[in-house]
DNA sequence: CTGAAAGCGCTTACAG
DNA sequence: CTGAAAGCGCTTACAG
């Protein structure tokens, strides 16, 4: 619709007419290219003023072979569609809107547009691969949720420009950018333990996904450290209901009085299954949860969770697809950032 | 990229060339046309297959003028991008993943690709009309969270294709999807009263949002046909901090034992308030949220609240737009959905 | 520093 | 039913 519903719309061609040069000179100055004379400048800048023109996105993407767009998915395996964390979880968990907002405010600076896309059966996967083939977008920021999913190698071997959120589950010639899962799930068997707690369990996420496994590993690996060397695990899966579950399953056969859950959704659960039994957080049992999302708040006491820096995170996503898109010989590099611990009421 | 990386991408030309037939023959193929012989379809599919052909979009947008893109915004006066309902907040209540969730899936039946963009400033408002005047995208999802928002007017006088998230708060020729929200204030009301309520409050949105007094104006008409004259108010923010603020001011001003809070978020809040109070929901207090999100089930007793049906509301978005990219001259039509009570612990 | 010209990869009347 | 040709609106060597 460049038209003012006046007819045609206003092209290069409209501008350099009323501005008596050639259309390669409109060009040059839309573009901001150096060493043009500066009454071109002012004479272009006028006549486009007076003629309201904007550049066709799509001409111009077929010479430049550049779409100014970025290919956001959220991609998972076929059976997620159903399950308790399939993307359209995903894109509810509170965590996805940082993640999207700070994606967002670190890509307009370079006026690249996301596109949002969901992949989760084999026909979707295709899509995604067209779509920057067709030349639609210059790259991909793939959230893969799920180990096994096949998209991030798809990807690569199609020679995309692609940045994981999140660890590969196999070796990849890929960039990604994660927290320190393992190092975060330390910092909260720690804040358990030195807090007095003697009989602590944990709320895994799925166990299909590469960092709850991690979290889990991390978890373990410090808590022998600290002399415990077994600690009793529930299967969750990152959903509210499934860490009210768990915690039951806790109190009951393990009658723990510290838990370390895998993300925030189930730490809140946590906290509700503790008070169902009429016992209390923190002082019958401690809570830890994972993320700091704004579900960390909606209880009480508020939960002690292991923050992820997701608005730097988003940004350094951002940043090595740019570098990436400036060069594609550039080696993918990745980065992976320290969690801290933010203590609230509930450990 | 839709060069394998070792060199040129396969174009039209390429497979006409394989094919042994003209471009125009491949166009014809590739697009469906009717009216092709069936050897034609035959020799060219073969042709596609062997060469990995992929249309490029931008050479197809720039002859059909079409880029099967639609954009969705997320909109608001400057002011709120520190205030507690700007967009970002936007962004991450769970609501707007569901509608996200559901614009997607109404869009890929058509080939349609949604592109984010937050419109907070006077700049970012004119990258919004600017991006579909390049022919960057068809049409525009708006979702608009604030009365004074100079967009949706913007677009609608730029005649961009545009259907709004909310009536907008004057009247404008554009379609729009809204749940009748003094009908569902209504719903809380009767829900409070018929329980046996004597003193109810409300906690409204913050006032400057249309839907926030929607809701507040419904539910005092529907208090005076209750007999209830005059109801004690205090305006949130739709955080669950405000809804804490606000429930303990209701208490302390006007010992409230039933209470309407404007989301789920304020619910949520409330809950707390009552409970940090040492009091109890519902029995002392009785709690009614709005929007039925995930927050609503994150608090005990779980909130009883008024549900939006965003996903159809979503489909139904997407339905108008396309609708009037079909037909430029259709005239915008709008659709008002009922909302429905769901009874929870809370009240 | 500027312009004429070629070309990006498609679609679509228009003849036949 | 098929093909030759024009054209969509830009950018970019290439001369000058």
């Amino acid at each position: 619709m460049p038209d003012h519903g006046n007819g045609r719309a206003v092209t290069l061609e409209d501008v350099a007419r009323v501005a008596g040069v050639s259309r390669a000179s409109v060009s040059r100055v839309v573009n901001g290219k150096p060493d043009v004379a500066q009454h071109i400048v002012e004479v272009v800048t006028a006549a486009i003023a007076t003629t309201g023109y904007v550049p066709n996105r799509a001409a111009r993407a077929l010479v430049t072979r550049r779409s100014d767009t970025a290919l956001v998915v959220v991609s998972g395996s076929d059976t997620s569609r159903e399950g308790p964390w399939g993307p359209g979880e995903v894109l509810s968990d509170p965590i996805f809107g940082r993640l999207a907002g700070g994606l967002m405010s670190s890509l307009r600076p370079r006026d690249v547009h996301p596109v949002l896309m969901i992949a989760l059966t084999v026909e979707e996967r295709r899509r995604v691969v067209t779509y920057v083939r067709e030349g639609s977008a210059d790259g991909v920021l793939l959230v893969s949720a799920e180990a096994g999913d096949p998209l991030p190698e798809m990807l690569t071997s199609a020679g995309v420009p692609v940045v994981l959120f999140s660890r590969p589950d196999h070796e990849l010639p890929v960039g990604y950018v994660d927290v320190d899962n393992q190092a975060g799930a330390a910092l909260a068997a720690e804040h358990l333990v030195r807090r007095g707690c003697r009989r602590i369990g944990v709320i895994t996420g799925p166990l299909g996904v590469p960092g709850a496994q991690d979290r889990l590993a991390g978890f373990d690996e410090a808590m022998g450290r600290l002399g415990v060397s077994s600690v009793p695990r529930v299967e969750g899966t990152f959903s509210v209901e499934s860490g009210i579950a768990a915690m039951h399953r806790l109190i009951d056969e393990h009658h723990v009085d510290g838990v370390f859950a895998s993300n925030d959704n189930m730490g809140v659960g946590a906290v509700l299954a503790v008070q169902e039994r009429g016992l209390t957080v923190p002082d019958d049992v401690a809570v830890v949860g994972f993320d700091d999302s704004t579900s960390a708040l909606m209880c009480r006491p508020a939960l002690t969770t292991v923050r992820q820096p997701i608005e730097a995170m988003a940004a350094q996503m951002a940043r090595l697809l740019l570098e990436q898109l400036d060069d594609p010989n550039h080696t993918p590099s990745s980065t992976v950032f320290e969690p801290t611990l933010v203590v609230r009421g509930s450990a």
